[in-house]
DNA sequence: CGGACATTTGGACAGTCGTCAAGGATTTTT
DNA sequence: AAAAATCCTTGACGACTGTCCAAATGTCCG
């Protein structure tokens, strides 16, 4: 149900012309935003990075928050369904966690500046009001995604699920958002410590089911 | 040595007036920052909730980054010694456990405006390179913080750490900001659930010293 | 007391910002 | 082809920003 709601955010199924259009915007707004952040990235800024004049944003988007958001659910929305095909095409634990472990690092190392910009922006919504359904939209996207990894590695290995979904979550998030600093600060070897300390992090978050 | 140099932005040791006057501003400035986020506080607003002129603020420090830098790992200089005590009290594994719990979950229930302007400015400093010193100076601090929880854990319990310093802070960070948006949107229960998770991580990263 | 120095003020400067509205330009419809 | 609807540009508005600076105030020592 939550998962719908993020959906809702980039109108799926009816690709109007103005959809398309707003879609297109978003996608070059969303470049700029990245590469400098929310609160450093202007409209005006924004519009001359395209072939686009700065009114034209507001033809589209209520405002800035709508705009950014959009633009940040627009990203996240396929990035959310990165796992999936490891996910239904690996057949037993251990290629999974390679799987899963192979696309970890690809994440931080292609998608680091998007990824910058989605930690930025659920940041602003402890502060913003107006961002907070969201950012919690997708937020719940993420946790899905997480959540699909480790049900269906327990399945492989023949284990439960031994934390909550958000935990899980949090856990993982805790070691991207520390190996995606580390890049940033050009650390080039953080992102084969995110797939390591990722794979280990793993099998720790299911338990045998034979002991009772 | 990290810590050292962390220390060294607060000045320790002389508290000539200047400097006294410094931190009577930063302190000021850190409660209007925690209330509305970096990048929309402006140093006349911060000024306005002081008895201070805005000009004030520049005779003190270089330019707003300074300020916010300094008023940020004024309160992240005390806060990393927050389980020093339990760590030099607690005799046993489980009350050791039980009195991080404690001060995991006081920390999220009064001091959230702060945690969340941490989070805030360290998110910053992957845009503006002028706050990576600081930021990461912090952040050796409470990655040490961390660190010391756990070698007292495995002590106490006989075993020894399983982890690597960094993942371990990752982990908790993640724990401790998953909480910190729960809690900030108004879920209450967000406390005592990053109590029980805390708590229920710190054995799952130690392993037992008798294998062989 | 009086000068030298440190502290504090409040206004001016030069920008930047989001937003909006009036009017072309373009496409669609009749 | 004319009319209507949509799309897009341009320029302006008011407000806000960090920074700087001349002047006012306060402090301290000879």
């Amino acid at each position: 149900m939550t998962a719908t709601t993020a959906s809702a955010l980039i109108e799926a199924g009816s690709p109007s012309k103005a959809t398309l259009r707003r879609r297109e915007l978003a996608a070059a707004a969303q470049e700029t935003l990245a590469d400098l952040g929310y609160a450093r990235t202007s409209l005006r800024e924004i519009a001359a990075n395209t072939s686009f004049s700065h009114g034209l944003f507001h033809y589209y988007f209520e405002d800035k928050q709508q705009l950014v958001v959009y633009s940040v659910a627009l990203y996240k929305e396929r990035c959310a369904t990165r796992y999936d095909e490891v996910i239904a095409s690996s057949t037993d634990a251990t290629s999974l966690l390679a799987g899963f472990g192979e696309e970890l690092a690809a994440s931080l190392r292609n998608d680091a500046a998007q990824h910058r910009l989605w930690y930025d922006l659920r940041n602003q919504s402890l502060f913003e009001e107006g961002f907070r359904d969201g950012v919690a939209a997708i937020d719940a996207l993420l946790e899905d995604m997480v959540w699909r990894v480790l049900c269906r590695y327990a399945e492989l290995s023949d284990c439960e699920v031994a934390v909550e979904r958000r935990v899980a979550y949090a856990l993982f998030d805790g070691l991207f958002l520390d190996a995606l600093n580390a890049f940033t600060y050009g650390d080039l070897d953080a992102v084969e410590r995110l797939r390591t300390a990722g794979v280990a992090l793993l099998p720790g978050l299911v338990r045998g089911t034979a002991t009772a």
